[in-house]
DNA sequence: GCTCAATTCAAACGAGCGTTTGAATTTGGT
DNA sequence: ACCAAATTCAAACGCTCGTTTGAATTGAGC
C-alpha cells in the first residue's frame, strides 16, 4: 500500500486547519499557513479563491461528515427503539459519538478541529455565523424534533431553550480545556481524555434536559433567584 | 446636577467596549476606536500603552465590579443561612445576579459588554486567556468550595467538571443570542429577556449539578455512551 | 502671567496583510 | 512529441496595521 504525496490543496487545509485552531481566523495570515504547508503564497487564493472561503473549506472538510454521521446515528436508534421515544442519553450519545469519533480521529487534525470549531461559534463575523446557521440547521432540527418525543412534558420554548444551553455546554466542553485551568487544577491525565469528559457532561445535561418546567401553570418556586437575599 | 464632559480616556474605554464586543480583538483597529471615539490616534497608546493593554482596561473596567458583587453576594447568603450550606439555586443565583445587574446597566455597555466577555473566553490569544485565568481565579475558588458544601456526595474532581460545563452554559448564554437563530427561530421578545432567560438557565444547571455522580463506585449505567446501538 | 508638566495633534515609520499578475513549469490527452 | 490546460512561482500592488515622534496646545500652581 503506497500513500501517494499530499497535493498542495490538502497540504494548504492541513496546515490552515492547524494556524487558525491555535491564532484564530484574523491573527492567521495566508503567508503563515502557506509557508507551514510548504506551498508558494498565491496557491492559497488559487484553489481556494479567498482566505474566508479557505476557511470555510476547512470546516467543511470536518463538520459535513461528523453532522451526516449525527443524524444517521439518530436514525439508527430510532429505528433499533421500535416506535417509543428515545432516552435524553441515547439523544446526547448521538450527538456526541461522531464529535468524539472525530476528536479520535488523529490521522490529522483530530481535537484540534474542535477547538476550531468551538472558537468559531463565538466569532461575530457575519460569513462564519452565516456558515454555521446553514451548516447546522438541519441536524438542529432532527435534534430538537427527537428531544421533543423523548421529553412530552417540556413546553417547546423552553426546550429551545435547553437544547441551546446544551450546545453551549458541548461546544464550550468540546471547544478547549482551557477554561479548565481557571476553574480547577484539573488533573491533566484526566483534562484529555475526551471520552471521560463526555461520561460526565451527558449525565450532567441529562438531568437538566429532564428537570421540570419552570413555565409549568402554578410553578411558583422560580421566583427565588430574584428575591433579594 | 451637570454631567462633565466625559474625558479622553473615558471615550476611548467606551469606544472600544463597544468595537471590541462588535468585531472581536484582532478585527478592531485603533484607528476606528479612536475615529469613533473622536479622539486623536495617539490618544489611545498615550493613555494605555497598547492595543492590548486597552483591551485588558475594557475587560476590567466592568469585571472587576461584577465579580466583586458576586463575591459579596455569596458571601451574604451564607451569612443568612446561618451555617447550613446553601442550595445550588442559592448559589447559582450569586453568580447570575451580577450578571445579570451588569446586563441591564445601560448606561453605556451593558449587555454588549457579556458578549465580549463571552468572546474572549474563546479567545486563544496567550495575553487574554492569563488576564482572565487571573481575573477570575480568586471568585472561582469561592463558588467551588460553596458548591462542594452544598453537594458534599459529589466527588472532587466532578464537581470541577460540572463547574465547567455550569460556566460553559452561562458564558455561551450570554455571549449572545447568536446561537439562538441556529438552534431555533426562537421568539424575539423572549431572547432579549434576559430575566426570564436566567429563570431558565438556573434550574437547567441545578438538576445537572444535583444528578447522582457518574463516578460512584458500582454506578455501572454511565456505559451505555459508548456501547454501539 | 509665567512655567512646566500633561495632553493633544498631524505626520510618518516600518511591517505585514490579502490579493493579483504574468511568466515559468508541470501535467494529461492525442 | 506536441499542445493546451492546470498549476506553481517570484514579484509586486495597494492598503491598513500598531506604534513612535516631536512639535503644538492646554491647564493648574505659583
Amino acid at each position: 500500500m503506497v500513500i501517494d504525496p499530499p497535493d498542495t490543496k490538502s497540504k494548504i487545509l492541513d496546515a490552515a486547519e492547524e494556524l487558525f485552531m491555535e491564532h484564530g481566523f484574523e491573527a492567521t495570515s495566508l503567508r503563515l499557513i502557506t509557508t507551514a504547508a510548504a506551498v508558494n503564497l498565491a496557491a492559497a487564493n488559487y484553489h481556494f479563491g479567498s482566505k474566508e472561503e479557505l476557511f470555510q473549506a476547512v470546516l467543511t472538510r470536518r463538520l459535513d461528515p461528523m453532522n451526516l454521521d449525527r443524524m444517521q446515528l439518530l436514525s439508527a436508534y430510532e429505528a433499533a427503539s421500535a416506535g417509543r421515544p428515545l432516552t435524553c442519553e441515547k439523544i446526547l450519545a448521538a450527538m456526541f459519538i461522531p464529535a468524539l469519533t472525530l476528536a479520535r480521529n488523529h490521522e490529522r487534525g483530530g481535537k484540534n478541529f474542535l477547538r476550531l470549531l468551538g472558537r468559531a461559534y463565538a466569532d461575530p463575523a457575519p460569513f462564519i455565523r452565516e456558515f454555521l446557521s446553514t451548516q447546522y440547521r438541519e441536524m438542529i432540527a432532527r435534534f430538537r424534533a427527537a428531544f421533543s418525543r423523548a421529553l412530552p412534558n417540556i413546553p417547546r420554548e423552553e426546550l429551545s431553550w435547553r437544547l441551546h444551553f446544551v450546545m453551549g455546554a458541548l461546544s464550550f466542553t468540546l471547544a478547549g480545556a482551557d477554561m479548565l485551568k481557571i476553574v480547577s487544577q484539573m488533573n491533566p491525565q484526566e483534562a484529555t481524555n475526551d471520552e471521560l469528559l463526555l461520561k460526565r457532561l451527558a449525565p450532567f445535561l441529562a438531568a437538566g434536559l429532564r428537570s421540570p418546567s419552570t413555565l409549568s401553570p402554578g410553578d411558583e418556586d422560580v421566583h427565588y433567584l430574584f428575591q433579594e437575599s
